[in-house]
DNA sequence: ATGGTTGCTTAGCAA
């Protein structure tokens, strides 16, 4: 069993290189983040043509998660669901053949001590808070997507430049691993060598200076942790006409 | 050096 999370930047401007991507690596289940669409203009026909059911929860312009599988997900549900004021498409959980899956879409959180940054450790104190009191942690689950942190110094080309970053600030890292201490395993921080990154950003010719960070994960519980056979970035994804600044990461299960 | 690139939406924001 193949799982993959992608943060495509706009499914809309990634359909025909996510079609492709699918067709090439064939994967059972695929998270997506960064969709940028309602879920009235995702691309339900081109995808169900492909092989894939997908549950989705969409927004308008900005963030937007899904779960793209060969199976169809059961017992979906979207958002975080512990506040009605908050709107922001970041989350949703749907059952694939016995795994519960979750596609996350962290805040980035913009620079260290806004507005956006608190709420992007509220929203991490939330999503745990969701798993320890809502889910069963003892059963097979996968919470995978763009954690927009780079969990240790191995996950960053250069440290020292990105210190001060919200995506490796000692806080962040801080704050990822009270999220595993829910009972989560990184399983790119054991199957991965040091200086595998998922995303490299647009600007600066970063992609071929290799500047980038490892903010796309699967974690997952112990017991599915102990079937993983292999973890990989696919870094050609980051290659070639219009790419995400993000590259897919996949992990295989037997 | 507060730059640079991309996408959504069309001037400015978010990443």
């Amino acid at each position: 069993m193949l799982i993959a999370t992608w943060n495509v930047n706009s499914i809309r401007a990634r359909l025909p290189r996510l079609l492709a991507w699918l067709q090439k690596r064939q994967p059972d289940v695929v998270c997506l983040q960064e969709l940028k669409v309602e879920e009235a203009a995702f691309p339900f026909a081109e995808l169900a043509a492909a092989g894939y059911h997908a549950a989705v929860c969409g927004q308008k312009t900005w963030h937007g998660v899904a779960i793209l599988a060969r199976s169809e997900p059961r017992a979906v549900r979207r958002g975080l669901d512990d506040d009605p004021h908050d709107s922001q498409a970041r989350l949703i959980a749907a059952t694939v053949d016995g795994i519960r899956i979750f596609s996350a879409y962290v805040p980035n959180g913009s620079t260290v001590g806004s507005d956006k940054y608190l709420y992007k450790r509220g929203w991490l104190t939330r999503l745990g808070r969701r798993l320890r009191l809502q889910e069963d942690l003892g059963q097979p689950l996968l919470l995978a997507g763009d954690f927009n942190i780079a969990p240790q110094e191995r996950d960053v080309h250069n440290p020292r430049q990105w210190e001060d970053s919200v995506l490796y600030h000692p806080q962040m890292r801080q704050d990822f691993q009270e999220l595993l201490a829910c009972g989560l395993i990184d399983l790119g921080g054991s199957h991965l060598p040091a200086g595998t990154y998922s995303w490299w950003d647009y600007r600066q010719l970063s992609f071929p200076r290799n500047d980038g960070l490892r903010l796309d994960h699967l974690l997952a519980t112990p017991m599915l942790t102990s079937r993983c056979t292999e973890v990989l970035v696919d870094r050609d994804e980051r290659k070639g006409d219009t790419p995400s600044d993000h590259a897919p990461v996949l992990a295989r299960f037997f």
